[in-house]
DNA sequence: GGATAATCGAGACGGTACGTCAAGTCTTCTT
DNA sequence: AAGAAGACTTGACGTACCGTCTCGATTATCC
């Protein structure tokens, strides 16, 4: 834990060693992605395995949510990313199946985790709303707006709005658990989110065949 | 505690204590309505608070998660409730509304506890689920089933997939709160479901006028 | 650790578990005679060597230097011990010799952190003063009052000065450690005290010799 | 404390920076003469106290005995002083007493600090002994011995025993506390350590009294 | 009606993890 | 090179709950 010190500022002081951070966020991720989720992580299971004094893991991070937070966070954040076929529908199809492999993936127990710990801990809500949701909704704000733009999409409903539409009935399959977040799934949601639950009548059935 | 004591079968011994039961449910329901969820509810408070000894609690629930589980829908499931106005859409619309008023009172608290203890606890969101999401999906699904029979709805989406198309966006505000859970979310909601994303033709227009 | 409970008292709960505090009191003992003396005693290091929960020491002692005193004092008070030869010089001077040799055992380690520790410690002290001196100095001060009544010792001084000036000088020498305390000490601390640091003139010494 | 700096010898560097180390011992004397004793003294908070690098107090002293035996000698040690009435008896007496005064006053606590910590730490009594009492007992011994040359103390006893039986009891109150260390009790203790606890036959009393 | 048995309260037990404090070492910038 | 600042590992502190256990007391059924 000693070598790598990389000078950051101008202070005095012995430098804060930076591979006693990488150790921490990485002890971190693994045991998140283990079998108990946040509940086997602890503090000082975090510091065992990282090689590290508890001392340190709390001089940089008040609590184990934001250990956990900021181990997710600086580790996934940098996967969004929205195709542009064209077709509003289509990105978004897209869009969420890729997310929906994350949150099928090693990451999505720690996202459940970090969902979990945030029900009881409003810096870790806060986290996982600033951290994860808002840039996503920042991308997709911007898309949707475009479609308005387009005409493809209807303007008289809130971008929010209409994110959460998308968004919602994933994140409740992935709390709740009821049913499978497949890809059949995410295709029917589509449907249903773009084209509404209606039955149609036959001017409407004919001016969408083409 | 020694008072109300009711027999339930004919075997020799002590019957249990029903008053015994009920503290104990109480408690856990106060400790869970109050500032930090499921984090504060620990079996020795649950026992201290309803007057109680540790033994008597473990004696009839093996975890706090099942404590937790029993409190809170004990007291809540009978309240689920559909009105019949005859148009599907209104039926959910009032349905949702009302859904939401419960999620933001105290009883909201508790489920959100429940909920977030969920993701670190299977037995947990198991309750959740067949105890608290079941029940209403067997309502709504039937409500929906029969909109399709009149023709309202249309048939070729998974009654499932509605379903969490409809509540699905209500939890996500529920939990991430980033958003209110008002009554404008709710009506925005419903039409953008009900209706679809897409921008109308003009014949769709004339057609949904009527 | 769960084997013998002895019924102390008709009060409800758990009776104690003597096996506990014995087997406690026995590591504190085997700790404090070890080499580093009270700086070696840690609380933790006593619940381990003991075999016992670390609240279980707390539930019962507040800190380890209380923990030390009783180790101590249950173990060695029973010791104290006055010879009756007639003469209160002898007797006192062999109680002195015996004393001595307890301070040069390992009990004397342990008192000495005892009295060590209680210099920052008010309850330590007090400990020491109650349980170890005090019993000591009430059975001093009844042969000193007898030998007063005889006439062998002088009335017009304290009995508990005359207490000091016998056992100061043992204690100095056990705590400052800047010559021993062997026999040849005794003795001539003995003569010194009995017969005072003035020299005889003639008709003192013909007074005493016979 | 980057002010006075006074060169010592001529070798490169940055010179020692005595400011610094007068504020350590400082702090170190004044933490040392509050409440706790030795158990509240730290390095860390002499080095705060001081407005000094926890490593300068290192630098300087091996551990925190070190820094509180120099705090205290440096400020204390000028301050013996024998008086020479011509009477053994009285010169004694009165240091004694003058001693006294130094124990009840604020140095004491400290000296009760230092000799209460060095039950546990060697270099601590050493220092105590080395510093504290070996120049008072060098002073003391001259005297006694002056005072066998003159006939006034007997000779047979050795000198170390005699001063012993002079201090020690002094010494015992000091630390145990058991009774107060007041001018009454000083002289009392002369008067049983220089005319011997033994009650005094018709021929003493008359030779004693010219 | 006396034995038997389930249940109650109380609370001690061996543990695990908490979050804090200080120890003593090490590394940097400043003087 | 000395000094300050402060990050580092280590280890004990005292507390909170865990889930288990052992009591005496209470309240029923069964013989």
């Amino acid at each position: 834990m000693e070598k790598k010190l990389e000078k950051v500022e101008n202070r005095p002081g012995r430098p804060r060693c930076l591979d006693a951070r990488r150790a921490i966020l990485d002890a971190t991720w693994q045991i998140l992605s283990g079998e108990g989720g946040f509940a086997d992580l602890t503090m000082e299971g975090i510091a065992e395995r990282a090689g590290v004094g508890k001392t340190t893991v709390y001089r940089w991070w008040p609590n184990k949510a934001s250990v956990a937070a900021e181990a997710f966070f600086t580790r996934i954040e940098p996967k969004v990313r929205f195709r542009d076929t064209g077709s509003l529908r289509e990105d978004i199809r897209l869009q969420i199946k890729e997310l929906c492999k994350v949150l099928t993936s090693r990451s999505g127990r720690v996202l459940r985790a970090l969902l979990g710990g945030g029900q009881s801990d409003p810096e870790l809500i806060d986290a996982f709303r600033s951290q994860w949701m808002e840039p996503r909704r920042v991308k997709g704000r911007e898309i949707l707006s475009k479609a308005v733009l387009t005409g493809e999409m209807r303007s008289d409903i809130d971008l929010d709005v209409a994110l959460d539409a998308l968004y919602g009935p994933i994140y409740l399959r992935f709390l709740v658990k009821h049913l499978p977040l497949d890809n059949s799934f995410v295709d029917q949601l589509c449907d249903s989110a773009f084209e509404g639950l209606l039955a149609k009548t036959p001017a409407q059935r004919r001016s969408r065949a083409h």
